[in-house]
DNA sequence: TAGCCTGTTACGGCTTTCCGTAAGGTAATA
DNA sequence: TATTACCTTACGGAAAGCCGTAACAGGCTA
């Protein structure tokens, strides 16, 4: 079994139950961190101190304090992590269960397990942790496999998102197109980019940018 | 102390916690449900019996699963639980920690205690068990007492709700006045909504409709 | 090279939103 | 009753979004 671990968890209701868990399975040391920042220094300290951690599960989404952070979300601390310690694994333990960023999570950050909050996520957890210490195979929560074959998320790339975010943020098309411009995106032409989003309507099924955008924050994407 | 008390939550990896927690305060009988549905029953079954629930503590959202449910949020759930037992002391425990969410549960459902999920939520739950326990006070997680002096949050009312969630619809000016017609909702004059649309874009310094509901979203109003 | 396909950009009209102005209605007050 | 204040509704011009058409460029194929 894994012999170091370190939890990312910023909810103390929840981490209680994530290390008690860990314990079960007799993982001999137990770190825990609330912030990200201090998971990334605990790494970082132990490849220095050459006891370097075996397992990271961490959490995506922390709540904003009074602190200052660099490290804001689960996505930016595992990037961090894996540029200084390529080799370590990593489960990501949320409650989000949208398949576009469960997909990219996969594909972008290359984690070795997803584990949905739910009403049975500790057996799951305690299931994932002892599958990817056996096997090198990637390791997803059941009633969530469906994500990653959903061949419709191909289609809604980095472009899409962005174009959303600046949409979301008050944009008219001709400061999207600057903003595209300045940035180097293509196609940045005000009339490639209302066409874009009428796709992008047809396949959300919405009436105008309104109810678009309204649908890309239920959906999670933006 | 209260002698009997129901937790509704469902995620297991926190209502383990809160249990654990609940019986450092020797508390007798605690009981648990992952369904919103099933902790109303089980409160009707306890006052059938002759032997009520003392205290409620409720989450606010709850995942949506293979199971039909009658009630699918804390919101109703207590609303429902008030109607068959009024006297039931009510603690929500939840991640949300939107000012305009949280007045309304303490001025519409009438609830005891808010404790909001965080990175020290545990004793700040143990401390609201005692403190409406000992005394009849209203008690607020101490980071979240300025949401019920936000004077700014009274001018938010349901009228400004719906009219954004027809909005979030893709409903157009003319549609939403059709629409308030219908339901009786007065203004209803497209002109009307169209001006307090403008009073909602000035109040939430949004620059447009899409910018507004995206705003809207963020807040957790719609 | 000519023809075809695809993707980007441009243009024009039509609809909807945006925003200021003004008319009508009601209620409180002098 | 007259005045005032406030709210609702109506109207109109400007801005932005909506949607079809067309020009242009690059890559592929015959």
């Amino acid at each position: 079994m894994f012999k170091k671990v370190l939890v990312a968890e910023d909810l103390d209701s929840i981490s209680i139950t994530v290390i008690q868990a860990l314990e079960t399975l007799s993982i001999m040391e137990i770190q825990h961190s609330k912030y990200c920042d201090d998971a990334f220094l605990q790494i970082k300290k132990a490849i220095q101190d050459n006891n370097p951690y075996d397992l990271l599960i961490s959490d995506l989404s922390f709540k904003v304090d009074h602190r200052e952070n660099k490290l804001t979300c689960g996505d930016e601390l595992i990037e961090a992590v894996k540029k200084i310690q390529p080799d370590i694994k990593t489960i990501v333990f949320s409650i989000e269960d949208k398949a576009y960023r469960i997909k990219s999570l996969f594909n972008n950050l290359g984690i070795n397990a997803y584990v949905s909050k739910g009403r049975n996520s500790i057996p799951e957890l305690k299931n994932a942790v002892e599958s990817i210490f056996k096997t090198d195979e990637k390791n997803i929560s059941p009633e969530l496999e469906y994500a990653l074959n959903d061949k419709s998320l191909h289609e809604i790339e980095a472009y899409d998102i962005s174009l959303l975010k600046l949409l979301s943020n008050g944009c008219i098309l001709d400061e999207i197109s600057a903003t595209f411009k300045n940035t180097g995106i293509i196609p940045n032409g005000s009339s490639s980019i209302e066409k874009r989003i009428n796709k992008l309507k047809i396949y959300f099924k919405a009436n105008n940018n309104v109810h678009l955008i309204a649908i890309a924050k239920d959906l999670g994407l933006i």
